[in-house]
DNA sequence: CACATTCGTATCAAAAAAGGTTACGCAATG
DNA sequence: CATTGCGTAACCTTTTTTGATACGAATGTG
């Protein structure tokens, strides 16, 4: 699996943190330590589930397209393209193979399974969840100072 | 996610579908489409957890260290390394992220859940499981001829 | 005891996937 | 009408994963 999923997070976690105030993809990319083509990339996704907005121009940039409460993780990894959460190996069995092919499907549906699980987990967690996680481990860290 | 995981539901199956009888990896490889040193490697791994066992020298190979209905496929995860369902990315964030760090940290709780729905899930299927249901997708398939 | 077989493993090469960069068009703002 | 910021394609680089070759050690076999 690949880190996009985080990345997103990361970036609706920082528009849920600024509200009513549109960020560039040149902001976001500079506070994730990345390119600007990679976030737009990534937000073009988001946008097409309706969890943001763009705009060009002047004042333009990116807000969040709901309430951070109701935006849920797994509508995100959804909308991202719903990567499985494990890979299928892609060699071609040998003919002979006894198992071959049914191995594979068997395993789809194990995957399947393991698949609808872990959405089920990220449908718990919202971005306002994540938005007060961090600030309570900022405000925790501040204490100890 | 690489598709080590898929590999090793394959070989052990085929192991499962050959009691009594070792089979070399050779044989493996070669019913997988792979290079048995491939095979090998993986096979290591899992016999470190007690899943399998093997030996050299001629009439040598690989048996399964336990009958095939204790074997979970959760385990097999385990014994691969554990590699996580969603992963972190790792850019390094901007200093003056105002959430940065710390969402990497809200990220963490959440990955370490999915991770253990995942394994749930895998916990309830066994290599006897997979060789049912591959008999049974085979046997599916001879009758529609 | 020489020989064949099969694992054990290191090292290298190849392929695939992921991520980053540049470039340029377009729309909207002011 | 110049500037800003998105939209996207094309391309390059890096990282990850997988496969190949090689050779040593161990164990049966005749």
């Amino acid at each position: 699996m690949n880190s996009r999923f985080s990345t997103a997070v990361h970036i609706l976690t920082l528009l849920a943190a600024t509200p009513d105030e549109r960020v560039t993809s040149e902001f976001l990319a500079s506070s994730i330590g990345t390119n600007p083509v990679v976030i737009r990339r990534q937000l073009a996704l988001l946008r097409e589930a309706g969890l943001v907005e763009s705009k060009g121009a002047k004042g333009g940039g990116w807000l969040l397209g709901r309430k951070p409460s109701a935006i849920r993780l797994s509508e995100i990894r959804e909308a991202l393209g719903e990567e499985a959460a494990l890979r299928m190996h892609r060699n071609d069995p040998h003919p002979d193979c006894p198992v071959g092919d049914n191995v594979r499907a068997a395993l789809e549906q194990v995957y399947c399974d393991a698949n609808s699980a872990i959405n089920q987990r990220l449908r718990r967690w919202t971005l306002q969840n994540m938005l007060e996680e961090a600030n309570h481990l900022t405000a925790t860290q501040a204490k100890k100072r």
